[in-house]
This record gives structure tokens, sequence and C-alpha cells, in this order.
DNA sequence: GTATATCCGACTATTTCAGTCAACTTTAGA
DNA sequence: TCTAAAGTTGACTGAAATAGTCGGATATAC
């Protein structure tokens, strides 16, 4: 079982996606802008995001990635699996054959710690999370970084080099 | 946060620990023969199991480990915890400084699933572990397993080689 | 004093992570 | 039609962790 930084980035990157759903299309490099997510990287787990068929690109100017069904119907869990990473605790993979074929001694433990975080995940979808006060109030400030970002472009002369 | 086979090994081994206690210190090699734990292995999770004062040892024939405490004061996530394998979700270990020293946009999420791993851990202690009859028959399997391979040891001549 | 055990440090093959880089295709708009 | 913005793909890489192995040292019951 692992939950690293992919699985980080891919729930952090969709939730961005869900967020800003009304503006047509999210292009990675706003993503990348807003999250602190490398461009190059984000490829990597929207190529997966698409495989798993969470996210619908368009390509060429003024594209980029849309959730591929309302924010009410993807959860959490489906994310985290969509890039590889599995929550299952166990080694066998649920099979039960952890030791010469038989379950190990701790097989049980590890199938309902896998169930518990199962059951916690799935039942959190995005639309669920952009509820919340606290991850709004930190979408905002991200958003207003950006703008500011921008602004500082386009006001400044170009005396790069 | 990850959970691969060191800290699985470790909880299985503690609890092989614990159901043997009755007989003794508990060698390494006894549990590497019963669990399928290679014994260089053991040797290097008892090293921490032993730091993080989980289990005492007895050197010379005889030998072995104990617990040290009762089973029933030890739990599962203090075993996980001192191999060092972290059930922590979150990227910035809880402080919140995950995204340039703000909170990132799933901070709060993280927080939520490190907090439901570590109560579910947290509240299973080795005692309760070896009550369940699934435990028993499975270490009642794993010590004739290991009776019948001390019966043929006994009972063959020695031709190897 | 010898066999049985823990102790300890160094070593290693493999895998994954986290990310970079280069090249390619698609397409909106000037 | 040209160009720039975007996604698409594959190869590559440094660093770290995993899952061990190996050799030897130390302690101790008999």
């Amino acid at each position: 079982m692992r939950l690293t930084t992919k699985g980080r980035y891919a729930v952090t990157a969709m939730l961005d996606l869900a967020i800003h759903a009304q503006s047509g299309p999210v292009s990675l490099n706003d993503i990348s802008g807003r999250q602190g997510i490398s461009l190059s990287y984000l490829e990597q787990l929207f190529a997966k995001l698409r495989r798993g068929g969470l996210v619908a690109s368009v390509r060429g100017p003024g594209g980029g990635y849309r959730l591929s069904r309302d924010s009410s119907e993807i959860n959490v869990a489906e994310v985290v699996d969509a890039v590889n990473e599995s929550m299952d605790a166990t080694r066998c993979h649920r099979r039960g054959d952890c030791q010469d074929g038989e379950e190990c001694l701790t097989h049980h433990l590890w199938l309902e710690l896998s169930d518990q975080i199962h059951a916690f995940l799935h039942g959190i979808t995005l639309a669920q999370l952009i509820q919340r006060k606290e991850i709004r109030s930190t979408a905002d400030r991200q958003d207003s970084i950006a703008r500011n970002r921008i602004d500082a472009v386009l006001s400044t002369d170009d005396v790069t080099g």
C-alpha cells in the first residue's frame, strides 16, 4: 500500500479541474501554476487519468481537460486508483494466499484496514470537497496569486537576459 | 504514506511472539520458520523493535525475544511505527506547509485519512488479535507444520551432500 | 569451549518516485 | 496558410527505499 506525491497530485489536480470547470477546459499549464506541480509530471498523470476515463481532453489553443463526469460522480478512491496507487494493504491483493498459498497470520487485519481506507476515500466526491470552506479559501488564495503573477508579467518590461 | 512488507512482517512477528509467549523467549529462527520471513531480515526488524522499546532480548542458547509489555498494552500502530513506516498520508507531516508554506488544496483530506488509519490501528492490540479465531487457526496450522518439519529432520538419516 | 543465540555494519539488486526532455500531432485564430 | 497553444508519447535520469544477503562479533547456557 502506498500513497505518495503521485496520488496526492492526482487528487489535487482533479480538484483544481472541478473548481475551474465553469470557464471551459483547463490547461495543464494553469494547473501547474496554481498547484505548483511540474507540467511534465502533470502530463504523465493526466495520461493515466484519461485512460481511466476520468477526464476528457480538448486539443489545440484554448484546449485543456474537462472532467468526463459530473464532480459529484467522481470519488477520491477512483482518482488515486487511476494513477496506479493501490490503497490495498494486503500483500496478496486480497487473495488470501500470502503464505504458501494460505492466509498469513495478519491477512484479515490488513483486509480490514484496506476496507476502512477504501470506504473513507470512496465516500468522498470531488463535489463534496469543493463545498468545503477550507478548500474554497485555499483555491481563492491560489487564484489571486495566479492573477498577480499574470499582472506582473504584463506590466513588466521584458528585460530577461 | 506506505505500508509494505517491512511493516507487515513486523506486526506478524510481534503477533507470533505474543502467541508463543508462554514458552519463554522466542528465537528469531523459530519465527523465521513459522512465518516464512528470512532470519537476516528479522534481525534488522527486531533491532528497530528493540530500540522502540517493544521487545527485550535474551542472548545465548535458549534465548530470543520477549514482549517488553503485556500484549494488551501494545497496539498495531506502535509496531508499524517502530519500523519507520509512516502511516501519515500528508506530504507535510501534518504541518500544513505543503505548498509554499501554506496548506495545499488537499491538506485536510489527507489529514482526515491519516486520522482514520491511525485510529483504526491504534485501537487494535496484540492481545485482541490473538483472541480472534482466524488468527488462532492460522497459528495452529503454522505450529503443526513446524512440528512436522522437526519430526522429518529427526527421523531422516542425514545424507545431505 | 562449543553451540546457540543476538548484535552490527556493510553491501546489493530491483523497483519506484518524481521529474526532465525532445519530438510529435491537433487545432483555433490571425 | 502560418503560427502558437495545447495535448500525446516515449525515453531517460538521479535519488531513495525495499527487501533482502553476508560476514563477523559478542554473549551465555550447558
